[in-house]
DNA sequence: CTAGGATCCTGTCAGC
DNA sequence: TGCTGACAGGATCCTA
């Protein structure tokens, strides 16, 4: 379930809190869910690569971690050991929102345990589609999925996914803009968030997209992941004693995801599900037209 | 090559 | 209450 937004506020949360800690233990509680052999070594960086994060070790290795649908990161630290800054909150918690967040760990869902000097990261996944795996880095950028990986939306020009877009052009847009070999980030929220923004249809066929429909796309692309960003996501939730803040992307700006049912913000008309590319997919049948 | 559907897995919810 | 099928914020594999 995790998108871009999510794997970036993933990213600069646990840039705070376990950059320079060694992992010192490595428990696999699923074995689906961790591929290759676990290596510890201090964490010297953190990227991420679309919906992929990289953490890299003083050890030429790295751990690649794609949560996929329903992976969790869900950092415990030891209590006033932060950098010893007390103010930073004990748990930090990103990805598929649940009480995972705030429960007892590990849980049902625990698949991977990180043990680190100062707390611990626990890699939680319900459906086990998510993973965690060992590399060397100077293999990231060779790994299958990375490689593959299109320019994120504010990086791509209009002409270059227009040109992309011709070659689907018989794919409903919905399903090229969530291919991440197409352009990438965009998930199932941000897919549907960003054709209402732009007032097309999902089924639209790529190909009837004129350059200023996809310039138009590429800006709508940028503007909602960003904005998620800034509000720490759709499911982020940082959970400290009392004062916990979380994640509030679509409560404030989600304009049709899982508002079916409810007026469009728009012009009011109800908001329909249809699924598209295999996909539940949220519209306003009134401001999205299909394109001819 | 593209397009579309099945598939991996567990949990929850609507409907009977 | 208990069962059943549909579905889920992703990506890959298989088939036509």
């Amino acid at each position: 379930m995790p998108e871009l937004p999510e794997v970036e506020t993933i990213r600069r949360g646990l840039n705070q809190f376990i950059i320079k800690q060694k992992i010192t233990k490595i428990d696999v509680l699923c074995e689906k869910s961790f591929q290759g052999i676990p290596i510890l070594g201090r964490i010297t960086n953190i990227r991420r690569f679309g919906k992929a994060l990289i953490i890299d070790l003083d050890n030429q290795n790295s751990l690649m971690i794609h949560l996929r649908m329903t992976g969790q990161l869900i950092y415990d630290g030891a209590e006033d050991q932060l950098h010893g800054a007390k103010s930073l909150p004990k748990r930090y918690a990103a990805g598929h929102p649940s009480d995972n967040f705030i429960d007892r760990l590990p849980n049902r869902q625990t698949r991977v345990i990180l043990r680190l000097e100062n707390g611990t990261l626990f890699f939680n996944d319900q459906r086990k589609f998510g993973f965690i795996k060992t590399l060397p880095t100077s293999e990231v950028t060779n790994d299958s999925f990375i490689k593959k990986l299109a320019k994120e939306p504010w990086s791509m020009t209009a002409e270059e996914l227009h040109t992309k877009l011709q070659k689907h052009k018989e794919s409903p847009i919905k399903a090229a803009i969530l291919d991440q070999t197409i352009v990438c980030g965009l998930g199932n929220i941000y897919a549907d968030e960003t054709l209402f923004s732009i007032g097309i249809h999902p089924e639209t066929k790529s190909g009837a997209l004129s350059l200023k429909d996809v310039n138009n796309l590429l800006h709508a692309a940028s503007d909602v992941m960003q904005k998620s960003i800034n509000s720490g996501g759709s499911t982020m939730k940082t959970y400290v004693k009392a004062d916990g803040t979380k994640g509030d992307y679509l409560e404030k700006f989600a304009q049709v995801f899982h508002r079916e049912g409810k007026p469009c913000p728009k012009c009011g008309t109800k908001i329909i599900k249809l699924r598209v590319a295999g996909r539940g997919t949220h519209i306003c049948p009134h401001c999205q037209r299909k394109l001819a």
